[in-house]
DNA sequence: TTTGCATGCAAAG
DNA sequence: TTTGCCTGCAAAC
């Protein structure tokens, strides 16, 4: 379920709490029990996302290669990184990232987590806290293919679609079939690879956006949300789209996939008044412009939203201002 | 309480 | 083109 925001933020916890530290790998359901046993008791050296891709690498040129699918989900617990509240979100930003876990007056505490092997972290599509007192290291709920332990934190995979190690030369067989991250290089060169990609095929623009060799990271919610935002039919052909087009799309996602690394919430309705803001953030059907609004009026024009299949996921759009 | 879908991909057929 | 992943959630009972 996760769209590239949610796996740069898991890919952070990693560098945060992992990288350089020596990491017992498991695999308490089996399925990956060979895999674990060759990175067992290795340390972490680098973590990094692309796209809804994540490496983490280890020592002597060995990587785990995550990819969550669907219902993929990490489980963090032990000493962790947790998101202070901001201010602008008037102290409170929903259910997700800001409950406090940590007891007494250091509540809501980016730096003072001065109560490690209390929190427990599920990120995956939406991010949630919760409080735990048991014992060290906690017990594995559900089929975990891979547990990832410190002597402070362990993560349990759960559910991924994929779960493999690679060497150098097999991670860079995956990166070569994925497009720009704006998250990893927001500079021209990215943007012009993604403008000549998404207009060198005739197909819809609404499946460009989709293919993870145009553009990595782009999902089901942020196509929708996009298209609107452009107020770009997503059957348009995406060779006829202009540079110009081509690089405001580029733009408009660089900016949402930052907002969502940020905040940890798919928001693609910026710019909203602070009323606006706090409905958006405590439900998520405020939170888009049409995605998942099918059959309710348009934000904008009042037209019913329209939902479709295209490249056998669901298609939200205004046709009226996405003529 | 139960059912069916979901913010994807890769392997199987 | 279909299936597996085997989870979390909300809508339907």
């Amino acid at each position: 379920m996760p769209e590239g925001h949610s796996v740069h933020r898991i890919a952070r916890q990693f560098a945060r709490r992992f990288v350089g530290r020596a990491v017992r790998v498991s695999s308490p359901q089996g399925r990956f029990a060979e895999g674990a046993a060759m990175l067992d008791g290795r340390t972490m050296t680098d973590a990094k996302a692309v796209g809804k891709q994540m490496f983490l690498d280890f020592e002597d040129g060995l990587w785990l290669r995550v990819h969550l699918g669907i219902y993929g989900a990490w489980d963090f617990a032990g000493a962790l990184e947790l998101d202070a509240p901001t201010a602008s979100a008037g102290g409170r930003m929903g259910q997700t990232n800001q409950r406090g876990t940590v007891v007494g007056e250091h509540e809501d505490s980016l730096a003072s987590i001065g109560a490690p092997r209390r929190a427990r972290l599920r990120m995956a599509e939406q991010e949630k806290v919760t409080e735990t007192v048991e014992t060290w290291p906690p017990e594995p709920v559900g089929q975990v293919r891979v547990r990832l332990l410190t002597d402070e934190t362990v993560a349990d995979l759960r559910g991924p679609t994929a779960c493999e190690v690679l060497d150098d030369a097999g991670v860079r067989a995956v990166l070569d079939r994925l497009g720009p991250d704006p998250q990893l290089d927001d500079g021209p060169e990215a943007e012009a690879k993604f403008v000549e990609r998404l207009t060198k095929s005739a197909k819809a623009v609404g499946l460009q956006l989709m293919d993870q060799s145009v553009v990595a990271g782009i999902g089901n919610v942020y196509r929708a949300e996009i298209l609107f935002r452009a107020r770009m039919n997503p059957h348009t052909p995406a060779r006829t789209i202009s540079a110009e087009q081509a690089r405001d799309l580029w733009a408009d996602w660089s900016r949402l996939l930052e907002i969502g690394v940020t905040t940890g919430q798919m928001m693609t309705m910026d710019g909203l008044d602070e009323a606006a803001h706090r409905r958006a953030l405590a439900s998520r059907a405020d939170r888009h412009w049409v995605y998942k609004r099918e059959g309710l009026p348009c934000r904008v024009c009042g037209t019913h939203i329209v939902l479709e299949e295209m490249g056998n996921r669901k298609l939200y759009w205004c046709p009226q201002c996405q003529a």
